[in-house]
DNA sequence: GTAAACAGTGGAGTACTGTCCAAGGTCAAG
DNA sequence: CTTGACCTTGGACAGTACTCCACTGTTTAC
């Protein structure tokens, strides 16, 4: 798959792409007059870049999951830790949002501001 | 309370507080001699700035938060009609964390890789 | 009265995450 | 064989969020 067709499939602009493997987000072979040739399942992947982006995590952290999943021992086990350690780092986020909202939900109720915001 | 004090107290330095001051963060008198005076108020606002920061929100838009904060009418009601805003939007991206969780959960009982990361 | 610790300003610099542009090469259609 | 859509590179620029610096003024402690 060339650029623009990935570009399209994954909701991103080619200028993104192009900057996103050159920090090593993505990787793709290059055809012989030098066009980029990604892989099918740079799809899904650019796609879960997106969610993970949104919800926090920097480029950096991101590709470095794509590289220890290239880099991993390919048994069941090791990625399974992999994940593992991902989920809880989403969990970690997910307990400091649950706290933010009991904040934010014992002030709606009182109508109490935070103390004179700005 | 003066630019130091605020700082060791909310964990941010001299420069990150004249930054906020700068962009409408916070806000203070001066004192006489030209130096910030703050109110301890303060301290749990620049907190919660660093929650909700982590959080995904940016100065920007927390910034925001606390400019409807000043200037809502006075009731209970319109403070908490904000707060229910901010829970719907915390909800929102619990939602997406939990959807990620879950990818993650699936994957890393099948071992199947995200799609050949990277 | 002097030194240390604190405060002020303005401006430069950094890291991250893109975004745009110019100059040019490649390819398919008419 | 030209036109248009696509691709290449390199580099400039932008917005966010700081961070550091030099130089200067103020307050506190000895």
């Amino acid at each position: 798959m060339r650029i623009g067709e990935l570009a399209a499939q994954a909701g991103l602009t080619r200028d993104t792409i192009r900057f996103y493997e050159k920090i090593g987000l993505v990787t793709g072979r290059r055809l012989a007059n030098g066009y980029r040739d990604f892989p099918p399942e740079a799809v899904p992947w650019l796609q879960y870049v997106r969610t993970a982006q949104t919800l926090g995590f920097s480029l950096a952290e991101i590709a470095q999951t794509g590289e220890e999943l290239r880099n991993a021992p390919d048994t069941a086990e090791a990625l399974s830790a992999l994940f593992e350690e991902k989920i809880k780092l989403v969990d970690a986020r997910m307990t400091q949002l649950a706290a933010l909202r009991a904040e934010l939900d014992a002030r709606a109720g009182t109508g109490c501001p935070l103390r004179a915001a700005g």
